[in-house]
DNA sequence: GGATCGTTTCGGCGCACGCCGAACTTTGCC
DNA sequence: GGCAAAGTTCGGCGTGCGCCGAAACGATCC
């Protein structure tokens, strides 16, 4: 009993320091800016936080400080991102969690339809919205990803891919998973994470089928990108435009 | 820039807010605690975290109103318990990400390696502890689980979980997955969670194979579990008693 | 060298909140 | 009905911390 509560206590001092960097309202919208996987500056995260220079610095030591952010000093900028994909991974998660109640999720894609934010984006290294959703039940369709078991590439799978010619038993394995669902904000629904996730999305910008837009994270899917994705996974052109 | 801009505010207010939560060391002590799966009252949460009663009641009424934590009233009790399995998952990644990192990790094993804790568990729903990690190997080293290009149930799988008389079809399948992997504490590796974890530590609580030791999370394995365990899945009993 | 810009450090202000004890309500037991 | 126990509400205390502006630092450009 008495073990049991000083190992809890250490936990519960370790997960209240985890959160209390993000339980900051202006400390979470500078992680949820820099969930668009870039590296931002100090003097970007300060205005699009809307405080003052000195007052973003010392919230992004903190953050550094706690793990969540890695920072990279040129010349007299200082550039910020995640530390790394497990961290990014969990503060989806937690935007999801906290995102509203499934009863306002109609409404709330109803609302934010047109916007390209929902259409298609980056999900920190992978594709999410409606273009992250529309590959991920296809390949479900498919038989390449298996959903009903849990969230795994199939034996298929790991073909198409390779015949996309994306190595995916070279990739750096870490203790990240080849594949891991990612709750998506605006659907509601898991989509595609983990290494073949980030392998997509960066298979996707090189080979031309999408392209950012601005300067967030929504992204557009080009011609090439549309054909693509119709003769690989069978996804029309309409589920995207809509 | 301005609707992602709003949107992002949106998510960053609630985001904090859900990270608040948990950013107070008593209140994170509590969920912790409630990690167990049972429910607890008022009072005894108030004890295990060392405030005063009046205390731990405002605390637990932020815990409910902000959805973390379900209550009961019950004559003159207040039960408290994790609001539901999504829930618990959130706290025990959260709990899984702020413990100590990679390096310390061989030293908090050997230094808890002794405790009944880290021989076996509960975490919230299902089976944890070298008990959790045990079954979870062996599963995989059986193809009864897929781990190499995800996390899933394969059909061998489905039909071991049949020949158990465990119905996982038949499951009430909400939007949680069959199976997921949960980061565990002690030995920071994943253990078989969702439906199916769930329904596996429910199996063996009905069948004798492990029981409760103390009011907290430990578990003991009979007898009978051992027998179950070795014939089932070939697991030694020499892997669980060191 | 001088001007400018991005960033950091330092005081100081003010609010938010976690804590307790005391008083009160409700429940259960005798 | 009377008493004990669980829980809640309220007032008040103290502190922690998020904010800013001013000043200092360092890099870059002219």
């Amino acid at each position: 009993m008495l073990g049991a509560m000083t190992r809890t206590d250490h936990s519960a001092s370790r997960l209240s320091a985890l959160t209390a960097l993000l339980a900051d309202e202006t400390r979470a919208t500078m992680c949820l800016a820099l969930l668009d996987g870039r590296a931002w500056t100090g003097g970007e995260l300060a205005r699009h936080a809307g405080v003052a220079p000195s007052t973003a610095s010392e919230h992004l030591s903190q953050l550094v400080a706690g793990g969540l952010l890695a920072e990279e000093r040129q010349g007299r900028h200082r550039y910020l991102r995640i530390a790394d994909p497990a961290t990014a991974q969990l503060i989806e998660d937690l935007a999801a969690f906290a995102g509203p109640p499934a009863g306002t999720a109609s409404s709330l894609r109803a609302r934010s339809a047109s916007t390209a934010l929902a259409r298609a984006r980056t999900c920190y290294d992978h594709l999410a919205g409606r273009l992250g959703i529309a590959i991920t039940d296809a390949l479900t369709k498919r038989g390449l990803l298996a959903q009903e078991t849990g969230f795994a590439l199939t034996d298929q799978g790991l073909r198409w891919f390779a015949e996309l010619g994306v190595d995916l038993a070279g990739a750096p394995r870490g203790r990240r998973p080849l594949a891991r669902p990612c709750l998506d904000w605006t659907e509601r629904r898991p989509h595609l994470s983990g290494i073949s996730g980030a392998a997509l999305c960066a298979h996707a910008f090189q080979a031309g089928w999408c392209t950012r837009i601005g300067t967030q994270r929504a992204l557009a899917v080009t011609d090439l990108g549309l054909r693509e994705l119709r003769a690989r996974l069978g996804i029309e052109p309409d589920a995207l435009s809509v």
